[in-house]
DNA sequence: TATGAATGAGGCTTCATTCAT
DNA sequence: CATGAATGAAGCCTCATTCAT
């Protein structure tokens, strides 16, 4: 009699249209009428599950977070070493060919724009974000030790996210395919680096 | 007699306050009425000196890039050597204290995102960047050599972009004040290493 | 063997819902998915059981009017005597203390809105206000005559109305606990009138 | 070159087109499009001038206290006598003919009900209300006393509230004319009892 | 040049009603 | 009878752009 609830199949797919429609039109002009096309639903149905376009939102960052990490964890486990697991990090994060998604890499971009001005998505964007730095702090620490690992990550991580940036704002601009190799140069040689060194940089 | 034009006063007036409420609310919510109040003009004069709003962002690119710019040549003018060339980029770029400028980085992360979306605001990103990019790679080719200095450079500029997302949009996810030290010892990490580990790597 | 059916009692449910909500927002705004949660039925059954929503606040209009009426009732019949039959229907529409109800009296402001638009409401709202009306004016009719009853009941009438309303919309504006006993005088004074002075006034 | 202000105009033009659409449709049904066709202008102009239709509500709310209070204040100067006084109150809220405006009650009536859900309309409403109803309760007090005067007043107030909702949402109802007589016959009543019967009712 | 009112398209959101299950 | 998803029509509001003065 009851009939069996199909929300959450629906909700996936509301958030998959929006991060579709964002990757080309940002937040802001991915309207609720054409996310409802991209899931292939009716525009109404979309705030019979969402709240309002911002829930959607928020629901997207996670996702999109969620989506990288699995296969970030998946390369991580089958690497072995300290040093070999972050390259294994920074390959996840900058893959090229197959397992790109330039998509994914727009609608983050958007996403941390978005960051800026509405709070409630500066918070899930810190939130996600916070997670994968700890974890890539995690491996850092391994091979440098606690200290000097903060900021060796803070460095990497930042690296990925100009890549993105750059990839999504201005293609073209950097060399293709280099963006992995060259992380992980960078990470070479923060990791390396003898103590002293680091504190004269300090 | 005609009265002298003040074209180019008001031109500027308001492209920096589409710059300041950007920095803000975004470009989309960036409303001609705000950006004429915090020019402190009516809002249709804007139009009597722009065509629409996209013009006075892409006025806006250049005006942001031209201001770091400026104190980037003044700094890396006064450096001797190409490593210390290098690190007066950085420096100038990821400057704290007094040289920082949150809402510039505000603007320029929005921008960024903009460029997604419109080709316009792309090519005027892409273009400013390259720019950049460019003289980073010089600066680079003087220590390194040009075959590898592109890559170098590119690895760097992305962590600066980096650098500024996660400041804008995840402030206090990074630690304060290292990122120019970081970013100068991943310079130094990518332009010392020994030619074969690059080979390898690539 | 077919299930009794239980319409009647879902109906009931249903009326109670709309009469609960619309006491703090209103009919407009109350919606059917706040009904049907306030009577602990689904959305899809108030259709089911009411044509429209329109046809539930007629049903409510009675339910209300039944309600004061049942009480008004009991406390005339147990009062002798024209004045004081005439006191106890004025103490059961101003109860207060534990025979009050806000609720009730914040729904049947609404409805008094609601008949000035909706001619459907209206009808029904005159109706059973005639009705309580005609009884009061025949209680009334037995201490001042048929003649003079009619503007007298009318008098109380719109001062219990006005009582309502002043409750509902301005809580705190009239004194607390003194409604009933100001209606009261009000009787008596237009009650005990001398003949002649009606005369002048009229 | 600067152009003259005519804010005030519009904005008043707005005021009317709301409380003439209002009374006849209510407040939620007199969507903006029919308040600006009422007014003679286009409806992005009316956001132009009020930031939200309850601002435009809250106006009128104080539009229409005003009107019927000018019309008090000059039939209440006119009157010698403390009863006479209070009876040129009511015949100035009470007025048939061509001093009626049946408009401005429905408006009222929409007012009072729009006041039990909406905290700001509440508090618009109470302070309109409560001026008046203070002024009638000084005009009270010359003849009863401070003491008795709120009361008093209270009961005629509500009284006139009555017959203004019984007028919108049961024309018919109450016999014509009789409003006005009525009221001054409770005034009568309240305002003449000996003190020592004023003690047992309370 | 300058002002600020005016326009109108378009987006988000709400919600009564319908309907497949 | 019952459920809850689905639809689609409005409505409020925003805002770039235009224009009379």
């Amino acid at each position: 009699m009851a009939r069996p609830s199909n929300t959450e199949e629906r909700r996936g797919q509301i958030v998959e249209g929006l991060l579709a429609v964002m990757a080309e039109r940002g937040y802001e002009r991915a309207t609720i009428q054409e996310v409802a096309r991209a899931a292939g639903l009716s525009p109404g149905l979309v705030h019979y599950h969402f709240h309002d376009k911002q829930e959607i939102l928020l629901v997207g960052v996670n996702e999109l977070a969620a989506r990288v990490r699995a296969r970030g964890a998946a390369r991580v486990a089958r690497a072995s070493g300290a040093r070999a697991k972050v390259d294994a990090f920074l390959d996840a994060y900058l893959a090229t060919g197959k397992d790109a998604d330039p998509a994914a890499v727009a609608a983050w971009v958007t996403i941390s724009a978005e960051a800026v001005k509405q709070p409630e998505v500066r918070a899930a964007y810190e939130k996600v974000a916070r997670k994968d730095l700890e974890q890539l702090e995690g491996l850092c620490a391994e091979a440098v030790g606690a200290r000097r690992a903060r900021s060796v990550a803070a460095g990497l991580f930042a690296a990925i996210q100009g890549y993105f940036v750059l990839a999504a704002a201005a293609p073209g601009l950097t060399p293709k395919g280099s963006a992995a190799a060259t992380a992980k140069r960078m990470a070479k040689g923060l990791l390396d680096e003898p103590a002293e060194t680091t504190k004269e940089a300090l």
